[in-house]
DNA sequence: GCCTGCTGAGTGAACGCTCACTCATTTTGC
DNA sequence: GCAAAATGAGTGAGCGTTCACTCAGCAGGC
């Protein structure tokens, strides 16, 4: 499912390639949401990861693959959020309201990197973004089930369960994407709350529910 | 509120400014959508539209400027849409909905150019992209007021106005931008319908009002 | 302890190419 | 005949990627 894309590497050392990767990502990250992916040069994220040029290039074998690995990093981050928020309850209602403030939340706290990635998967090639989409489609699936075993304890949800998780994977990325326009609205929990709360009556749970 | 951004021409005759500058940013807009803003060239442009390169900076002083004047002429579209299907409508709750399938309908009919907008907004320049915002801060607003009378016609919305008129203009945009996972999942007059209920539940109204 | 040779990661100048933008000249049309 | 508009070759800056070279650290022979 989560088909993650090998890169081959100039090193030999694995455990240093995998160490110099994740940091070459945070680096990159931070170099990309600053000036964005195109605007970003090589020579940027050589030296925020304190690295050479050269160097660089012996874990990656270009400015794609940095992107590529920019994405799984952050991907991965707010679908941990995810996994650990729910993984106490066991009550499916429960534990689909539970998933769903903790990815409401990762979206606020971790706006910067959404934008980045909502921005920037397109310039992702063929491959990179195949994987990363698949990645992704992995993360929505998750709800899927959630939304599924919800059903079957009893959540009213009209219509198909496939769309829903599409839904509510998607909406909560407004608190990055349209930033510019909530900075001056509700305060953060208030709007995390309201939201979270849209989604519950769109997909029929109740508030006395659960 | 939609403060246009003007911008100096070389050529003196008004009318042929203005036309050709509508003719550039659907030329350009076509290009951007094949290849993205950072890849596709001037040349291109030039090329789609039926201009020298030379001629083309007659009209415009940067790429920057074309990608301004493609968001201008897109979000420009989808307002019209809704206005147009609002148009002969008086009950706030009737309207309200109308709107929402009309904006849905939009989001799903332009999906290249919606994705595009999302993409490409952050490589305006700075006066290019508070313009744009600009824009779609009026676009909202018009759902803001829209919400405000139907709530005023009884219906029974939790929560602030303003978050809501995010989230239903937010809402419809996956069509856009999660192309290539619904792609593969329910016909799209299903899905627009769908998604339209969600909304209508989150907002309060009653399927059997109205 | 010391010398020698080897391994492999690190370096950054240089290459080759692309592209936004300019401008001297030509064409158009009134 | 002249002002307005169109032309497209030219320019120079910028960038991803490469590669010839450096050098720290280690193994092994004596």
């Amino acid at each position: 499912m989560t088909q993650a894309r090998s890169i081959a590497a100039q090193v030999k050392d694995a455990d240093l390639v995998a160490d110099r990767r994740a940091h070459i990502a945070r680096a990159a990250a931070q170099v990309f949401r600053a000036k964005g992916f195109h605007n970003a040069t090589i020579r940027d994220v050589a030296i925020a990861a304190g690295l050479s040029q050269g160097s660089l290039y012996n874990y990656v074998r270009s400015k794609d693959d940095i992107l590529y690995l920019v994405h799984q990093d952050l991907t991965a981050g707010y679908a941990a959020d995810v996994e650990q928020a729910i993984a106490g309850i066991a009550e499916p209602r429960a534990r689909l309201r539970a998933a769903l403030a903790a990815f409401t939340h990762a979206m606020a706290e971790r706006h910067a990197d959404i934008a980045l990635i909502y921005q920037e998967t397109h310039a992702l090639g063929d491959e990179s973004r195949r994987a990363v989409l698949a990645q992704t489609n992995g993360f929505i699936q998750r709800f899927e089930q959630l939304i599924a075993d919800a059903r079957a304890a009893g959540m009213a949800l009209p219509g198909a369960g496939r769309l829903a998780a599409d839904i509510v994977t998607f909406l909560p990325v407004m608190l990055a994407l349209r930033r510019w326009r909530l900075r001056d609205g509700l305060p953060r929990d208030a709007a995390e709350a309201e939201l979270v709360g849209f989604l519950l009556r769109g997909l029929g749970i109740e508030d006395t529910d659960v």
